[in-house]
DNA sequence: CTTGGCCAGGTAA
DNA sequence: TTTACCTGG
């Protein structure tokens, strides 16, 4: 359900980029003799040609419509080109659109906070960028207005035909009467107009953009005039626009909920909904919900912009319609094998690339029982800590479907296991990794002690921008922004014969630096190569708390509900999860067992395919700005703060010094990155803490204390457990 | 269950 | 916390 968040005051400014028909444009760049023709992207063309999932404008105009078959398609139009979905490990692989998507957010997150919506989308806070614009280059001053720029659209301004004209256009642009909020969006529609075309030239893809006040109305906009356009929607329209929106149009109204409130309440457009109160709203749909719906009637949402450029999950999964369902355990561990392959792969990229670290695993299922006919019982979904390593996340993963596997079949239906009468169906399985954390980082006595003190200068590389700037695309393609040096990795993979050990390098590099690791392990010998770069200053830490705080732009018109903090779950994740999926455990295990050879080379096919990871050449360098997040606003949300014990309140103020030179990164990745340290702090082994200088011990000791403070304030809670006493009553 | 597949993010209990 | 469900690309 949609929560209300207080809307900002002082106008923001938002826009929404969405990839024209994403997948097909990947597919006419690799393969350009597409260009202009009617294309479409489909996979698994055997049976009845495929489903489509993408299609281009070209065909767009015969008819031809997403999750049509390919033989559809072909019926509607006939010259259709019909591209295929990359296949491996025997289903679809969309590794080739990830790294598409991460390249276009690569360059979008060079204006503003930038947030990775979906593959192809990202919401921005150009904020700051259109107020700096506007305090030095306002678009009245300007003689000339770029030509791309006046192809805009303008909500509500009203030009002959119906067509923006250019003249209108530049009128409304450097309208020097305009009121701040539109002269804001002047400002905002220039940027956005540049970083498209910086996007078609770096990459040759198009996309549609919106620019307005809130991430509700930009996403309205964006959809509004596409493919290659932008639409800006000015206050003054909002009532308008709402007003005539059909209710299902609005995002997360598209569903259940939508058909609800056009079923139960009559209503039809967004607008209707001024009729009702919220007190009405909540009594039929819930706290939260009431209140969000009764703000986006009135075009309120105070939602803001996160910065966080990856994904939040990985995720495997394949579906065995009709006759092809699975019937048998070898047949489930076969394909369950796939999977945790591919994830594996992908998580292994994820570490190298971006320092991250999954920490849970994660089966679904779908199933039915063959036998007893409509038991609607559904398939359990099961979780466990995720180890590293592919051997281990199969091992697991089949362990956590046999776990299903008895919850589902209940007290019977066990007899006939060897046998083809299963008396059970499976008709799909995934399996994804989420809770992603970046390892390590910061600037306290431990990590130079690990690093050694000569390896930071006050050069750059210390500073914040470092953990996610002037990232070349990695060697294997996968989403990154990290600074690791993938042509030095690759140097260092002269032959195949040698990945193994290479790997074990790489391995190294984990968490503890290579010299780190041998002294907590000395049976392990690791190269020293890019050790350097895994570790990051804490002022980063420290000075992108800033975009956790609200910017007391609250919208007075706004119903604001309490904000849950998950700054509570953190903690808890991190004291739960500890043990099988801490970095440490993971060198210490056998199956990541470092090269020097005390450990059994059975374990060698559990290694991590770090070797593959690297094989591939490097095609294209996209570079993250370092003003990327220089648009932060000051302090830190005080939910975040108060419970953000992690990061020892010295740095805290030393970071307050320091802020304003030092390139940010996003806040989300700040949460992680204070949760990392306490997953390491309370991952290490205490005999391996004794080991170390005294300083250090103090250090940790200091870390420690406030997060053993029993809590302060209850936080995490929910609507329900504030408000609902039928709640407490049913917990006697 | 009986072919729209393969994801990803969010809320609630 | 984990799990179910919803919504979207
Ligand atoms: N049900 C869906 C919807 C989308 N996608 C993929 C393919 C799309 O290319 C990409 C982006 O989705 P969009 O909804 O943004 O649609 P397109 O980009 O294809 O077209 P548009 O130009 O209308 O945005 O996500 C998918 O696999 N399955």
């Amino acid at each position: 359900m949609p929560v209300a968040r207080p809307d900002s005051s002082g106008a923001r400014i938002i826009a929404h980029v969405d990839l024209d028909c994403f997948y097909v444009q990947v597919e006419q760049r690799k393969q350009p003799k597409l260009r202009g023709l009617p294309t479409a992207v489909v996979q698994y063309n055997e049976w009845k040609g495929g489903g489509l999932i993408a299609v281009g404008y070209e065909a767009r105009n015969y008819g031809v419509k997403r999750s049509m078959r390919g033989d559809e398609a072909k019926e509607v139009c006939p010259q259709i080109e019909l591209v295929q979905v990359p296949v491996a490990r025997g289903k679809a692989d969309l590794s080739s659109y990830r790294n598409a998507g991460s390249e276009v957010v690569s360059i979008l997150a060079r204006k503003g906070r930038c947030e990775r919506a979906s593959i192809d989308e990202v919401y921005l806070d150009l904020t700051d960028a259109a107020e700096a614009m506007l305090a030095q280059t306002p678009p009245e001053s300007l003689d000339e207005v770029d030509e791309e720029a006046l192809k805009s659209h303008i909500l509500g301004l009203e030009s002959k035909d119906g067509n923006d004209s250019k003249a209108t256009v530049k009128e409304w642009l450097c309208r020097c009467d305009a009121d701040h909020r539109d002269k804001l969006l002047a400002c905002g529609v220039l940027i956005v107009t540049e970083l498209r075309m910086q996007v078609l030239k770096e990459t040759e893809f198009t996309c549609s953009a919106g620019i307005a006040h809130n991430k509700m109305l930009a996403k309205l906009a964006s959809g509004m005039n596409k493919p290659a356009q932008q639409t800006t929607v000015p206050f003054s329209s909002v009532k308008g626009l709402l007003d005539s929106l059909p209710i299902k149009k609005m995002k997360q109204l598209g569903g259940k909920l939508g058909t609800s409130l056009q079923n139960e309440l009559g209503v039809t457009t967004v607008g209707d909904l001024l009729k009702f109160s919220e007190d009405k709203l909540q009594e039929r749909y819930g706290f939260n919900t009431g209140t969000w719906l009764w703000n986006i009637a009135r075009g309120i949402s105070g939602e803001e912009v996160q910065a966080r450029l990856l994904p939040k999950s990985h995720g495997s999964g394949k579906s065995f319609p009709g006759p092809r369902a699975l019937k048998t355990v070898a047949s489930v561990q076969h394909w369950l094998n796939q999977l945790c392959e591919e994830l594996s792969e992908r998580l292994c990229s994820d570490l190298e690339q971006n320092k991250r670290i999954a920490h849970t695993l994660t089966l679904h299922a779908s199933a039915f029982k063959s036998s007893d006919s409509d038991s609607r019982k559904k398939f359990p979904s099961k979780s466990c800590p995720l180890r590293y390593g592919t051997a281990k996340i199969q091992e697991d993963t089949f362990n956590l479907f046999q776990a299903g596997l008895r919850e589902f079949l209940g007290s019977f239906g066990v007899k006939t296991q060897g046998s083809h009468y299963s008396g059970w169906r499976i008709t799909a399985l995934s399996v994804s990794a989420s809770k992603i954390v970046p390892v390590l980082s910061g600037t306290c006595s431990i990590t130079k002690y690990f690093n050694g003190p000569d390896k930071f200068g006050s050069t750059s590389e210390q500073l914040p921008d470092n953990f996610i700037d002037a990232a070349p695309l990695s060697p294997s393609g996968s989403e990154s922004y990290s600074t690791l040096n993938s042509t030095e990795l690759q140097n260092e993979l002269p032959g195949e014969q040698v990945w193994i050990e290479h790997s074990m390098a790489d391995l190294g590099q984990l968490e503890m630096k290579a010299n780190t690791w041998n002294r907590l392990d000395p049976s392990c010998s690791i190269s020293k190569q890019t050790s350097g770069q895994w570790f990051h200053s804490g002022t980063e830490s420290s000075s992108s708390l800033d975009q956790n705080k609200p910017q007391n732009r609250d919208d007075s018109r706004m119903r604001s509900v309490p904000i849950k903090s998950n700054q509570q779950e953190h903690k808890k994740s991190a004291l739960k999860d500890k043990g099988a999926s801490s970095i440490l455990n993971f060198f210490k295990s056998g199956d990541l067992s470092c090269s020097s050879g005390n450990h059994d080379t059975e374990h060698a096919e559990t290694l991590l395919p770090l070797g593959d990871c690297l094989s591939e050449s490097n095609k294209k360098q996209v570079n993250i700005p370092k003003e990327r997040l220089d648009n932060s606003t000051g302090d830190c949300l005080s939910e975040s703060n108060q419970n953000q014990v992690n990061i020892p309140k010295e740095r805290l103020a030393e970071a307050a010094t320091t802020s304003t030179t030092t390139d940010r990164c996003g806040s989300d990745q700040i949460q992680q990155r204070s949760e990392s340290w306490k997953l390491r702090i309370e991952e290490i082994d205490p005999s391996v803490i004794d080991e170390l200088p005294k300083e250090i011990q103090d250090e940790i000791q200091a870390w420690l204390r406030p997060s053993k403070q029993p809590h302060r304030v209850k936080r995490g809670f929910t609507i329900a457990d504030y408000f609902s006493p039928s709640k407490n009553r049913l917990e006697q």
